[in-house]
Formats: structure tokens, C-alpha cells, sequence
DNA sequence: ACCTTTAGATGATGATTGTAATCTATAATA
DNA sequence: TATTATAGATTACAATCATCATCTAAAGGT
């Protein structure tokens, strides 16, 4: 069928990606193959390589992409008049059911962490740098120092809750960390 | 070389399942096969299914006994006068740059979380239990319903400190979290 | 002492993997 | 319009995987 515009190159590129990020997400990079993507992104694993050099270079792409794309969605938050609303907007939206179950479009940090912590070269830098991204978007003033601890509350939650498999103790560990973000804020 | 005595079997059962609780946390379970776990053990692949059934059953026993091994670590704790004290030792080591360095001896559920959450059949309930089990440890009183919360900010905070690699930032994680984590026990 | 049982070694199984060479049809160029 | 460059398809590759059949040697019961 081919060849296409570049274009309609882009387009390819871009449904590889985001094929790669949702299964990456759902099922974890290593249980991912390349061809599974490719097929998800409607074409056959022949055509992978005219887009990527390898699987490494489609991971970090990947995982650079589902950052983004989360923080986006945070920035331009619906009714983010503040920084500040925005901000609980983004931890409301995580610590919610739906983000427990939906793994596919959900945190990529929270879906691969561990795995990415052995990845390296170009990956490993990325996801250094989404930590920092994303923990100082969490943070409230120069004063405060507590975005890490928020973003690890946030991911360690949501992983729990993915854990335990029962609507109603995914639920209390959510109300948990709920509880426990907002005394992180005011001075102790 | 076979045939060995009963209690040898059980060595070597137990070889088995040390050397794949290793690799699970260093590696992924993805990423370890059979046969690197065999190896490891001091044998050769084929001898692996008159231990187990398959590798399924493998990484709900090696996992079981990783959760096993962190708890009995907990609760004799070297100068646990007071269970308080024990769960304060725990934090702190839990908190450490060894920990962070040490991937392979720590936190089974900071190093498979994601991985387990895929998991089905008696791996996943054995998940669920694991996080009940420790968080429930971590909760100060019967009153205290922070249990959930601070599980959550260990683990997080141990996989952001993995992610950044960078000595300095990831003390810096872990002090956010020590700082944290003492919040949580005040009522607020 | 003989026989049965079995832990572990050896080797083969078919499936799947990441990567690459080759083909082909078409869009861009001249 | 004829030529060229290339996106994606097809097919092939060697490696690795989990699993299993078979072989072996020695331990335990008789």
C-alpha cells in the first residue's frame, strides 16, 4: 500500500505510540511485544522498524509521550483558575476509582516505575526527568517541600489499590491517602 | 546424581526460592526465566518441575516467602522493646539508601507491585493478603486508619528514589517521606 | 542384596521474541 | 510521464522461552 505522505507518516508514528503507551501500561513493557503493538496500531510488525531502531527507542518514546500527555491534562485542567485548584483537580481525578481500574490510560509512573528503573540510556534520563516534572507540579509554594512525598503517596496508593483486588479496600486505601495528603500541606 | 534424602529436597527447595525471590525483585518476574533461576539455585533448568508446577507457582512461592521474610525482619526487630519502636526501626530502614540500592533483599511490593496487579489465580490473592498483612502492621491503634497510607508512602517513595538515580535527589525523597510519615500518626 | 522410586541432568519441543532483508505499490520529483 | 525513494507487508532469522520425555544414579523399603 505504501508509500504514504509524510503526514500520513506522522499519523502512523502517532497510533504507534499511542498503541505502545496504553499496552506498555496495561500489561508492562517486557509482556509487550513489538508485533502486538504494531498490530494494535492497525499494521504489521514488518513496518516497525522504518519508525524506530528498536524497542528501547519505542519504550522511551512511549513513556515520554504518556507523561506528557498526563501532565497536559493537569495544566489545562477544566476549571483550573488556580494553580492551586488545578492541583487538587489532578489529585482528586488520581486517587479516584476509575484511575485504579483504567491501568491503559492511567499514571505511567504508577504502571511502570519498577520496570523503568532498570531501563537504560535515553529511558532511564526520562524517567528521571518525569519524576522532577511531575513532583514539582505537585508541590505548593517555594517553600514547600512536599512534593515528593505527595507524588509517592499518589503512586504508592493507587498502586495498592490495584493490589487488592476488592472495590470496597481499594476504596478505603484511596479515602487513606486522601486523608493523608491534605496533612501534608499545613505545617506540622 | 540424584537420589538425595528428603531433607536435601527441601534444600534445594528452598535454594530454588531464595535465588528466584532475588531475581524477581533485581529483574522483573517477566524478565527472569526458569532457567536463570535454576542456575542461580546450582542446578540445571530440567529439574524445576519436580519442585513446581510451573513458574506460576514459583512466583506465588517466592513471593510469599520475600513477604514472609520482611515480616519476621519486622517483628524481631533487634531492639523492638515496644511494637512502636519496631515499626519506627522498620521505617527507618525501609527509608535507607541501602534500600533504595539494595533492590534484590528489599520490599517484595515496591519491586513487583505493578507486575503482581497481572497476576491471577493464588499470586493474586497472596498480593492482596501481602498488603493487608503489613499495612495493618504499620497503623498505629486500632483508631489509627493510617496504615494504608504510610504502606503507600514507603513504597512510593522507594520507587521515586529508584527512578531519579542521582544520590542526592534521592535522598532528598526519602527525607520528603520521613518528614511525611510522622504527620500521619498526629491527629490532625 | 534386590527392587522400586525419584531428584536432578540432558536434550527436544513448539511457541514467541526482536531484528532484518526483501518485496511492492505508490507518492513525490524531475 | 518516467524515475526514484520509501511506508508498510511478507517472510526469514537466530535466540530464547516454558514445558516435558527420557535418562541416570542413588536412597529407602523389602
Amino acid at each position: 500500500m505504501p508509500r504514504m505522505s509524510e503526514a500520513e507518516k506522522q499519523k502512523s508514528h502517532a497510533r504507534i505510540l499511542d498503541a505502545a503507551a496504553d499496552l506498555f501500561r496495561e500489561h508492562g513493557i517486557e509482556a509487550t511485544s513489538v508485533s502486538e503493538v504494531m498490530k494494535a496500531a492497525g499494521m504489521t510488525h514488518g513496518g516497525f522498524y522504518r519508525h524506530f531502531t528498536g524497542k528501547d527507542d519505542l519504550v522511551a518514546e512511549a513513556f515520554q509521550k504518556a507523561v506528557d500527555d498526563v501532565v497536559a491534562g493537569m495544566e489545562n485542567s477544566s476549571n483550573a483558575e488556580t494553580r492551586e485548584a488545578a492541583r487538587a483537580d489532578y489529585i482528586e481525578t488520581y486517587l479516584s476509582p476509575a484511575h485504579v481500574t483504567n491501568r491503559k490510560k492511567g499514571c505511567p509512573m504508577a504502571a511502570l516505575g519498577p520496570e523503568l528503573i532498570r531501563a537504560e540510556g535515553e529511558t532511564h534520563r526520562e524517567t528521571a526527568e518525569a519524576v522532577n516534572r511531575v513532583a514539582s507540579l505537585l508541590q505548593g509554594g517555594d517553600a514547600d517541600h512536599t512534593g515528593y512525598a505527595r507524588l509517592a503517596l499518589l503512586i504508592g496508593s493507587v498502586t495498592l489499590a490495584r493490589m487488592v483486588n476488592d472495590k470496597q479496600k481499594s476504596q478505603s486505601i484511596l479515602d487513606s491517602a486522601k486523608g493523608a495528603i491534605t496533612q501534608l500541606s499545613t505545617p506540622g
